[in-house]
DNA sequence: ATTAATGTTCAGAA
DNA sequence: TTTCTGAACATTAA
């Protein structure tokens, strides 16, 4: 389920290994296939020993691990989880980072990280060891940004105004703004009172301001709740607990359910793009 | 036993 | 140019 509060939970879980060593690449042997990895896994395992980890960042969805030799990009995709507890199944590890102290590291030993996993269950998501270069090159803008610096109103909407595409398809266009997902996009527009399907190019001034201030507070609050663990259960915070945010879902997941905010409608499931929206016809217009 | 659905995104077609 | 479709993959529920 990443989207991007999990992502963000994600990368906050990563911190203790800023400033160790990589003293070991490897994947497990697994029954399913092997995750999408740049460059192909042998030069990849092989490039990440030795490196130091500089720095973590959330871009998008993606989880970045700075390294001196490059920028290691997870991207999750539907149930990827990078983590250093345990994973959820032994069986869908793709890949295991070995970590120690820098010699010479005059770290105290307050809880040192032995490993970082990267786990997925479906294997759709990917591994990319990315100059800076490359990694500039795949960023939309953010939709909270490096140390919360959102895009403004007028960059959302000067992105998306002349678009005739359905306002909740185009929030998930990565290139319009990286971050939104799904479940929050269904979430955002519920928020607002504003009907999925209109177009993008229908939107007032005073829609798109609406819309710009419930995707910051919705998705900051996710964050807060670490995010939303969902059905199957594979997403989890870096202590291995669930998120608690889909406690609060007001739309998504809940169609038949009595609308929370207009106390009339009841939440409809309909499909768009071909994912799954959730929306309440009475009061979403 | 099939089929549909699940958090994402990319290439290629329309 | 923009927008839509299918594919990548594993698993569970209907």
């Amino acid at each position: 389920m990443p989207e991007l509060p999990e992502v963000e939970t994600m990368c906050r879980g990563l911190h203790p290994i800023i400033g160790m060593q990589i003293a070991s690449a490897l994947c497990p042997k697994i029954s399913v296939k092997p995750c999408g990895m740049y460059p192909e896994k042998g030069k990849l395992l092989k490039k990440l020993v030795g490196c130091e980890v500089l720095g973590i960042e959330r871009r998008g969805k993606r989880v970045v691990i700075q390294l001196d030799g490059g920028n290691l990009v997870f991207q999750p995709k539907m149930t990827g989880l990078v983590s250093l507890t345990d994973p959820p199944d032994p069986g869908h590890v793709r890949l295991i980072l070995k970590v120690q102290k820098k010699a010479g590291s005059n770290r105290k030993n307050i809880a040192q990280p032995e490993q970082v996993f990267f786990w997925d269950r479906r294997g759709l998501g990917t591994i990319a060891l990315w100059t800076n270069e490359e990694l500039e090159n795949h960023l939309g803008p953010d939709v909270l940004g490096i140390d919360a610096l959102t895009i403004s109103v007028s960059e959302l909407q000067s992105r998306s105004i002349k678009s005739k595409r359905p306002i909740k398809v185009l929030l998930l266009d990565q290139k319009v703004v990286a971050g939104v997902g799904n479940l929050y996009a269904s979430e955002i527009l519920h928020r607002i009172g504003v009907d999925p399907t209109r177009g993008a190019d229908s939107l007032s001034d005073k829609e798109w301001i609406a819309l710009h201030a419930a995707m910051l507070d919705i998705l900051q609050t996710a964050i807060r709740y670490e995010g939303s663990t969902l059905g199957d259960g594979t997403y989890r915070n870096a202590l291995n607990e669930n998120g608690s945010y889909q406690n609060h879902h007001q739309a998504y997941d809940r169609e038949g359910e009595r609308c929370s905010k207009c106390k009339r409608g009841s939440i409809v499931r309909i499909v768009q793009a071909q994912r799954a929206t959730f929306y309440c016809p009475a009061c979403q217009r």
